[in-house]
RNA sequence: UCCCCUGUAGCUCAAUUGGUAGAGCGGGCGGCUGUUAACCGCCAGGUUACUGGUUCAAGUCCAGUCGGGGGAGCCA
């Protein structure tokens, strides 16, 4: 008889009774293995295209059953070939009657193997990270971040957008989002030396200062003004000291940038983004999603669910000031003053998120002394047409803003920061050649995926996380 | 960077006021069973993160070091 070609899990399980009396090959990694004196063993076996496992009837009258089959473990990597049946058991339909198993990699030493069918800790995986992507958990994050980043690009596609690579090293210190790591291939031990004692970065790589991107606005914003609706997509870099479960030194960020828009077109072009993404992720990875409505966080899958029904809701900042002082009023502590002026804290959003909104919500037109240089300024010169949303559980989600297209009133405030219009040049070129309005926002990748999972920490929704004291594997 | 918590078997966790280290899972062996986080029995597995101190006695108390977690700030 021949050998079928292969056929994932997911395909399996997609045509499920219809296959039943085909023969079939599988490639996979062990679950687990039950052995049913009765002649038989069952072998769970996963290939990461969803979230089940196909349970393989290994009959003892193969040959290698007894040199093989009786020593699988979790973790073997192996191929089956055999016929799908209906199944006799509970927990899924079909499964395949095994008529060949060939073992291609066995676990060496079953005892110390990382990564047992029992449940282990997240701050343990991360130890073991080059082998947590065979867990439920790992398997399923990945599933949900690639179909979120599909719908990212889907999203955009279909909406006429046109995704920009802008540069990951980059050359402009102006960019003013925070730390940023150097790059450099100067000898750090011994540097060359300006006559003044500085280090000479002429002689670096590339001639000049050069640091990883903690954004690629700005260089968007070139792109905007000539294809109008564009985005990035993409690795960004903070060399902020920030020990907590929602921050990474290295995360990806989206980014879209549109031109002829203000600021209420702004949010809702996030609003459609965020609804189109996690109405991808209900219709596409429900088993996944399962999973973490059962394990991780019950209350997920509804979240979501008014998530995309629901209309975010918009205020001012100055409205959202005046909500927060008359609960302060009301007798609701927070342990920071609330005043217009402020720039608010955790605690604040977080209130006007969950109890007082109690879904997302789009807060505008911020003071402009804390925000940045870029925003556009509003009429009455206090504030600027900025825009965060906030979202339950997870608070900022999106920050972004409408940009100062007027190249007298971006100097006068570059000015009033005391940022140098020189190192700029490119940027305000933008202004003196075709000019138009223009917003944008960004929204951390990794934070949407918290959102829509329920997962704690943000170092469990990336592959290898990044953060202080953190770059293993 | 600040505050709080924490480190015991491969993993998840116990161990009273300081009194000689234990369970479940995983692993090995055997039994049983179309099994499903299977079940039952037996076995192996530990310098209690490290260094020092207090004490007749330290997993437990103290100090330091290292690691981990949570919260805050900053932000996405």
């Amino acid at each position: 008889m021949s050998t079928p070609s292969p056929i994932t899990v997911a395909n399996l399980f997609k045509q499920g009774l219809a296959l039943v009396g085909t023969r079939q090959r599988v490639q996979g990694w062990v679950r687990t293995r039950r052995d049913s004196k009765a002649g038989i063993s069952f072998v769970a076996l996963t290939d990461g295209s969803c979230f089940d496992s196909v349970q393989a009837v290994v009959p003892n009258t193969l040959a290698n059953y007894e040199s093989d089959v009786l020593k699988l473990t979790a973790g073997c990597a192996l191929e089956i070939v055999g016929t799908v049946a209906a199944s006799q058991g509970k927990g899924q339909a079909v499964e395949l009657h095994a008529e060949s198993i060939e073992v291609h990699g066995w676990v060496e030493d079953p005892d110390t193997y990382p990564i047992s069918p029992k449940q282990h800790s997240f701050e343990y995986l991360r130890d073991v990270a080059h082998l947590r992507a065979r867990t439920n958990t790992f398997g399923a994050i990945g599933r949900v971040r690639h179909c979120l980043a599909m719908a990212v690009h889907r999203f955009f596609h279909e909406n006429g957008f046109l995704w920009v690579h802008t540069p990951i090293v980059t050359g402009s210190d102006c960019e003013g989002a925070g730390q940023m790591f150097r790059v450099s291939t100067l000898d750090a031990l011994n540097p060359p030396r300006t006559p003044e004692g500085k280090v000479d970065y002429t002689q670096d790589f590339f001639g000049r200062e050069t640091n990883l991107t903690v954004s690629g606005q700005l260089n968007v914003e070139t792109w905007c003004m000539a294809l109008s609706k564009v985005y990035t997509f993409g690795p960004t870099f903070r060399a902020e000291n920030s020990n907590t479960s929602r921050h990474l030194a290295e995360f990806w960020m989206i980014e879209p940038e549109i031109a002829f828009a203000d600021l209420l077109t702004d949010a809702k072009l996030a609003e459609d983004l965020l609804k189109y993404m996690f109405k991808a992720l209900l219709a596409e990875r429900m088993d996944d999603m399962k999973f973490f409505a059962e394990r991780i966080d019950k209350g997920c899958v509804e979240r979501l669910e008014k998530f995309v029904a629901a209309d975010f809701a918009r205020m001012d900042y100055t409205d959202a000031i005046s909500a927060l002082e008359d609960a302060v009023k009301k007798g609701v502590k927070f342990e920071y003053p609330v005043r217009w002026g402020i720039d608010m804290q955790s605690e604040h959003e977080r209130w006007l998120t969950e109890t007082y909104i109690g879904r997302p919500v789009a807060v505008m037109n911020y003071p402009k002394e804390i925000k940045a240089f870029y925003m556009r300024q509003n009429d009455a010169g206090k504030t600027v047409a900025a825009l965060d949303i906030l979202a339950p559980g997870i608070g900022e989600i999106v920050g972004g803003s409408q940009r100062e297209e007027r190249l007298e009133r971006l100097d006068a405030r570059m000015d009033e920061m005391g940022l140098h219009k020189a190192d700029y040049w490119w940027y305000r070129d933008l202004r003196r050649y075709g000019t138009v309005p223009h917003a944008g926002f960004g929204l951390g990748f990794e934070r949407a995926i918290i959102y829509a999972t329920g997962m704690a920490n943000i170092r469990d929704v990336i592959p290898f996380p990044r953060a202080p004291k953190t770059a293993s594997f």
